[in-house]
DNA sequence: GAACCGACCGTTTTT
DNA sequence: CGGTCGGTTC
């Protein structure tokens, strides 16, 4: 292969990138501008024109299924495999280096990787531990207020320092515990993933050395959307030989509530003086009214580095704007206009992408696209491996993996059904404690335990000895042939088949997972196993840390003949011909919460850009006059994100079902004008469908109103300030901050509330 | 020890 | 509205 064969066909901005050799370079990649063909032929540049040993290259990715089309692409370029090279996601990254050093941390390398499910019950347990009820103190919350810290690279005792109020002691408190549970579990939790390594490295400088010296070259994608934790890691890496190449686009940064920083990308200059800045302004997947519509769209923003795409492609048909009666009219529309442009040979559903702001919206579509028999995908909202049978059996291959994990331990100690309730189970934990062993370990001397009772006691050394018999088994058997025995052995499909109707789903679904185990050994070689991570982790370790890390949208076929639906989160990176953003309504997207903050609102605004961009023909941009959103409806006003895209761009329609409700005119149509109320702007309206017809039942507001942040008294709890307002008119709420009782919600119409002077 | 039933709660996005 | 949790009952 020569490499004017692969730079020929790029254009001088990724020319250049591809081109470069040493030092750092910040590309700033446009949506569609081919990013990732950049990265892929830099890296193929690399080793074929330089002479790199692919064994010196890091890459990381934003999913694993990028990773694996990066290293499929870059065989291509080369002819070869890429041998050594090392391609993943930040977390499969840190895993990959924990289960190398797990040793040197206090962990070893069979250890479990919770993720959110798990860890808040850990935390509960915690919580409850320390006295604190988790009903007061959400795990939930505790989590985010752990991750955050473990993002920002805070361990407990800087957490500590800093706390100030009655939540911030109370995570104070939980986090170094709960940190020793993980280590006394053998387990990291997902920011550990990430935090680890780094404490790993920072620990170590003569291991950081080794690894610096071996990964001469770093290249990183989707940057923008690098947190604290990740920054750290990149500079702990290459700052010493500076060759880091990361690339990115401001404009897309959407993660800023998970600790993504877009300081990282905006500072890359600052952090490295000498960089190199190359700019991919040219788009090669939108028509140039998709384009035009994005770029004022994202140019209401202020914080940004500032670009502009161009495209030389045709203008395209104009974007639809469709208003529909409520989200089950909308949905019922595009599934219509869906089935209206399926031509076999043309258009087929999956070109076809519905995209929402949150996963809640994906139920009504779901259900118009069964009505009409429309074939689709779902990604995310119920992730597959968090489905309970699924969770049940993974708990029992955890547990063989790993002793210690105590989670896995209790969710199937009794399930399927062994006669071990409650009761024997607190029993069995607490002697388990005062014994300082794990609980299997004290289940298989059950009988040594003074509170249980004979049938109990037998049951749990039954048990104890299946998953050690299992365990020994998991040393020379593939992980498909496991996964099979184990199933036999403790009968699952009966028990679910006993459950009734909702049975036979589920064993479906466990039916998946032994045929992705049987992919997985399939997939991975022997030689992978034994020369990529260390002699003590077995195929079952490395198949659940895997497992662990996939996301929703690396279960997503692109292949599949269905129409795609997802959040706009998950559309990253990805590109459709026929693109419908739904849900376009102030409240919903953008998120009524957002509107408080600038910086939140510019986020939530790069969420709308990033999904226009996904559009390669045809983007449709829809919206419901009405919608329910837990139980209640809501009447609601046109997204304010639609307002800067040029009329020309669009054709406004609106939904046959609206049109005949116009047509029976006088309909007293009350939208809700952004309120004062500092919440969902649009108000509460009573909507009853009498034979088509529509009447507006919303009653006049005739309590007083309030404002976020005002004053107030409460005839029972005494003065307060207002801090949230959540709610429309009757059922408007409020969370109050009272100086004698803490925070309380209220609803205005019972708390009959004073102002306060 | 398990099944059923009612109360309550939350509702953004994800590795 | 739907799901989870806790309590009650058999």
């Amino acid at each position: 292969m020569e490499s004017q064969d692969y730079l020929s066909g790029l254009n001088p901005e990724q020319r250049q990138a591809v081109a470069h050799f040493e030092g750092p370079i910040l590309v700033l990649a446009g949506a569609g501008s081919g990013k990732t063909r950049v990265l892929t032929t830099r890296v193929a540049h690399l080793i074929h024109e330089h002479g790199v040993d692919p064994a010196a290259i890091l890459a990381v990715t934003f999913t694993n299924k990028a990773a694996g089309e990066m290293r499929g692409r870059i065989r291509r370029l080369l002819g070869t495999e890429p041998a050594g090279m090392w391609v993943g996601t930040f977390h499969a990254i840190g895993a990959r280096l924990l289960r190398r050093h797990a040793l040197a941390l206090g962990w070893s390398p069979n250890f479990s990787i919770f993720d959110s499910d798990q860890t808040e019950r850990e935390l509960k347990r915690v919580l409850e531990r320390l006295g604190f009820p988790p009903k007061k103190w959400h795990p939930q919350a505790v989590h985010s207020a752990i991750s955050g810290a473990k993002n920002q690279l805070v361990d407990a005792p800087a957490y500590a320092a800093t706390a100030a109020d009655a939540f911030t002691r109370v995570v104070a408190a939980v986090y170094p515990e709960y940190q020793r549970s993980l280590r006394e579990q053998n387990a990291f939790d997902f920011d550990d993933l990430l935090v680890q390594p780094v404490a790993l490295f920072e620990g170590q400088p003569a291991l950081l050395g080794q690894y610096r010296e071996r990964f001469g070259f770093l290249l990183v994608d989707e940057y923008q959307d690098t947190n604290h934790a990740q920054y750290q890691f990149l500079h702990l890496l290459a700052t010493a030989h500076g060759n880091l190449m990361v690339v990115g686009d401001d404009d897309q940064s959407i993660y800023g509530w998970r600790g993504a920083d877009i300081r990282n990308i905006l500072d890359f200059e600052k952090d490295f003086p000498n960089a190199r800045v190359v700019r991919l302004e040219q788009n090669y997947r939108s028509t140039a009214r998709i384009l035009a519509a994005a770029n004022a769209v994202i140019a209401q923003n202020v914080k940004r580095k500032g670009k502009t795409l161009r495209t030389v492609a045709e203008p395209g048909e104009r974007l639809v704007l469709v208003e529909a009666l409520d989200e089950r009219d909308e949905a019922d529309w595009i599934g219509g206009e869906i089935e209206a442009r399926l031509r076999p040979g043309s258009r087929t559903p999956r070109d076809f992408v519905v995209l929402y702001r949150t996963n809640a919206q994906s139920r009504a579509l779901e259900e118009a696209f069964r009505r009409r028999d429309l074939p689709y995908q779902i990604v995310g909202g119920t992730r597959f491996y968090e489905r309970r049978e699924i969770m049940d059996v993974l708990a029992y291959l955890r547990l063989i993996s790993n002793p210690r994990d105590n989670g896995a331990f209790d969710r199937i100690v009794n399930y399927p059904r062994r006669g071990i309730g409650d009761t024997s189970r607190t029993q069995l934990l607490e002697w388990a404690a005062s014994q300082g062993s794990a609980p299997l370990e004290a289940a298989l001397r059950a009988d040594e335990a003074p509170a249980l009772r004979g049938g109990a006691a037998s049951a749990l050394r039954g048990f104890a000895a299946l998953i050690q018999r299992f365990t020994a088994l998991a040393s020379h058997l593939r992980v498909g042939e496991l996964v099979e025995k184990l199933l036999a052995e403790i009968k699952l499909v009966d028990a679910l088949r006993d459950e009734g109707p909702e049975g036979d789903e589920r064993i479906e679904n466990v039916r998946e997972l032994v045929a992705g185990a049987h992919e997985w050994d399939a997939r991975t070689d022997r030689n992978e196993l034994e020369a990529g991570e260390g002699q003590d982790a077995t195929a079952l370790d490395l198949f659940l840390q895997k497992v662990s890390l996939l996301t929703d949208v690396d279960r997503h076929d692109p292949s599949a003949q269905a129409v795609t639906l997802m959040t706009l989160h998950n559309a990253k990176g990805l590109e459709f011909p026929c693109v419908f953003v739904s849900g376009l309504e102030d409240g919903l997207f953008p998120l009524a919460r957002s509107f408080d903050e600038p910086d939140t609102l510019e986020e939530e605004r790069r969420l709308f850009y990033v999904g226009i961009t996904r559009g390669e023909e045809r983007v449709y941009l829809t919206r419901a006059r009405s919608r329910r959103r837990g139980g209640e409806v809501l009447s609601s006003v046109r997204s304010s994100f639609l307002e800067p895209i040029p009329r020309e761009l669009l054709e406004e329609r609106v939904t046959p079902a609206l049109q005949r409700l116009r047509q029976l005119g006088e309909v007293r149509w009350r939208s809700g004008t952004p309120d004062r109320f500092g919440g969902f702007a649009g108000e509460r309206a009573a909507v009853g469908d009498v034979s088509g017809v529509y009447l507006d039942y919303s009653e006049a507001q005739e309590a007083p109103r309030f404002i976020k942040g005002e004053r107030v008294r409460h005839p029972q709890f005494g003065r307060g300030v207002i801090r949230e307002l959540t709610g429309l008119g009757r059922e408007l709420k409020a969370v109050i901050d009272f100086e004698a009782y803490g925070r309380k919600k209220v609803v205005l119409r019972y708390a009959n509330l004073q102002k306060e002077l």
